[in-house]
DNA sequence: ATCGGTACCTGCACGC
DNA sequence: TGCGTGCAGGTACCGA
């Protein structure tokens, strides 16, 4: 669920957490946990919280004296402020000033603590909503895989998931089956303009919520009513009428114009 | 080095 | 009502 969007919305509802010191944390199930939990737990305690950041759709929060606190939502994760703990909270972080708590229905969010950032995260390719032209267009152009499992692929370029991949390839008329290094450069560019415009316009919209995304006050995004093709199977294109089809690319539901998108 | 397929979970919508 | 099936925002890991 979390992408890009959903992350930024977040963290800046996160915000208020700088300067906030963890007094205690409860590790409730120790699967979302990755490392070991007394170790993490005994690291944790009387940190503060110097800053709460996004690293593609990993949330960040730097620690003093030193440390990281790393999130990643998974599909279904959340991070609440002061709310009920549930079935599924499954960490509790205890600080000077409220609690923040660690939920997530399907388990396949994780938290982890680290001195470093571990090197599976540096390695992911650039930010989508930071990365410049050239640099984007010179890693297309060696990549041989469909354009919307490029797109998917946190190594190429971190940040999309599968609604904002699907709805980044309809605005740029690209089909989800096009070769990456094939792309004339003009098709290129067009889709660097419009992955920054999707992801900036939903981060305006504080994200899609189709089921499970909330920031951490509960509250919903709203750009799942702007999605142009994403789980629009069979309705019509927003631009030619043209029923929308859904395929299976790299596993995942992917649903593209027909008529709209080329290879 | 890259790529695709599979595994990991719970919950919901749907058809019978 | 209940059951089986398919689907869901993600990543890690494996083998080709």
């Amino acid at each position: 669920m979390p992408e890009l969007p959903e992350v930024e919305t977040v963290v800046r509802s996160l915000a208020g957490l700088a300067g906030r010191k963890i007094l205690n944390v409860e590790f409730r199930q120790l699967r979302i946990l990755r490392g070991d939990p007394d170790w993490s737990g005994a690291f944790l305690q009387n940190r503060t919280i110097v800053a709460v950041e996004r690293y593609g759709k990993f949330i960040v929060f730097p620690l003093e004296p030193k440390g990281f606190l790393l999130v990643h939502l998974g599909m279904t994760g959340q991070l609440l402020m002061d709310a009920p703990l549930a079935k599924h909270t499954h960490t509790i972080f205890t600080l000077d000033e409220g609690v923040l708590q660690f939920r997530d229905s399907r388990q396949f969010g994780r938290v982890e603590v680290c001195e470093e950032l571990p090197a599976r995260v540096q390695k992911l390719g650039p930010d989508a909503l930071h990365v410049d032209f050239e640099t984007f267009a010179a890693l297309l152009k060696v990549r041989k895989s469909r354009m919307k499992s490029l797109l998917l692929n946190q190594d190429f370029l971190r940040g999309l998931g599968n609604i904002y991949a699907d709805e980044a390839l309809f605005r740029a008329g690209i089909h989800p089956l096009a070769i990456g290094s094939r792309l004339k450069k003009d098709r290129v560019r067009k889709l660097y303009d419009v992955i920054r415009a999707v992801l900036a316009e939903a981060i305006v919209s504080k994200g899609s919520s189709i089921s499970d995304y909330v920031d951490s006050n509960g509250d919903k995004g709203s750009f799942q009513d702007l999605h142009r093709v994403y789980r629009r199977t069979d309705k019509p294109c927003v631009v030619c009428g043209t029923p929308i089809r859904r395929i299976l690319v790299a596993q995942r539901g992917t649903h593209f114009c027909p008529k709209c998108q080329k290879s």
